[in-house]
DNA sequence: TTTATTCATCGTATTTTTACGATTATTTGA
DNA sequence: TCAAATAATCGTAAAAATACGATGAATAAA
């Protein structure tokens, strides 16, 4: 399904695309707490949650590509962060988006 | 990944789930005809889709189930709209959770 | 009554996601 | 130099998502 009508826009394609990022409860745990503690280190997460190393470095690694994280390697450890970038585009596509599915509902319509 | 901790909340995992049937281009794209059309049947949106009517079908289905659409059976054909509902959910659990990761982002933090 | 229309559901194949342990690479500390 | 720590990656198994055609159930039209 990466065909695109004119039915199905490169917006939807794109959003669709962030929005299967965010979908998954651990990755929105690993998001709300880098917006409370700033940044943080994979081994932080490994701690906290009920989960594997490998996974995740692989659930960093899905926010990573969707670039609603942002991570630097310091020595040993990586660091993670909340995307500035990503945020914009959370604010400028994705809400929006979401926001204007409710501009005609108004009462119960079938 | 059902075990939530005090680290995965419950919230995380019910707006993941909604996030989940939002996150696929042909439903987003459902979403945005029934936002401009106020509803139609299983039918319009087959002919629009580059989808078979089964598939298109079980997406209706998806949104139907995570309270995104009503659908009500007219005759012979089926005729769905936006929840009234879901998009209060929308409003109140999911767009604030995805505003509350922009909080601390001033500037670059790792 | 028979036929056509519409849509849901079933069965199934394929792909993607999710999770894990093991391994590897890099860096730090002894 | 050698051992420990950290995190990415690899290989892989299991589950979930996606898509299709075929079938079935219900209604409407002839």
């Amino acid at each position: 399904m990466t065909t695109s009508s004119t039915f199905i826009t490169s917006e939807h394609e794109e959003t669709a695309r962030t929005l299967k990022a965010l979908a998954h409860p651990a990755r929105l745990a690993i998001l709300d707490y880098l917006a409370l503690q700033r940044n943080c280190y994979c081994g932080d997460l490994t701690h906290q949650l009920p989960l594997a190393q490998s996974t995740v470095s692989q659930h960093l690694k899905a926010l990573k590509e969707a670039q609603l994280i942002d991570g630097t390697i310091e020595g040993v450890r990586s660091c993670y962060c909340i995307s500035k970038k990503g945020m914009e585009m959370m604010h400028t596509r994705v809400i929006p988006l979401l926001q204007r599915m409710n501009t005609t509902v108004s009462q119960k319509c079938c």
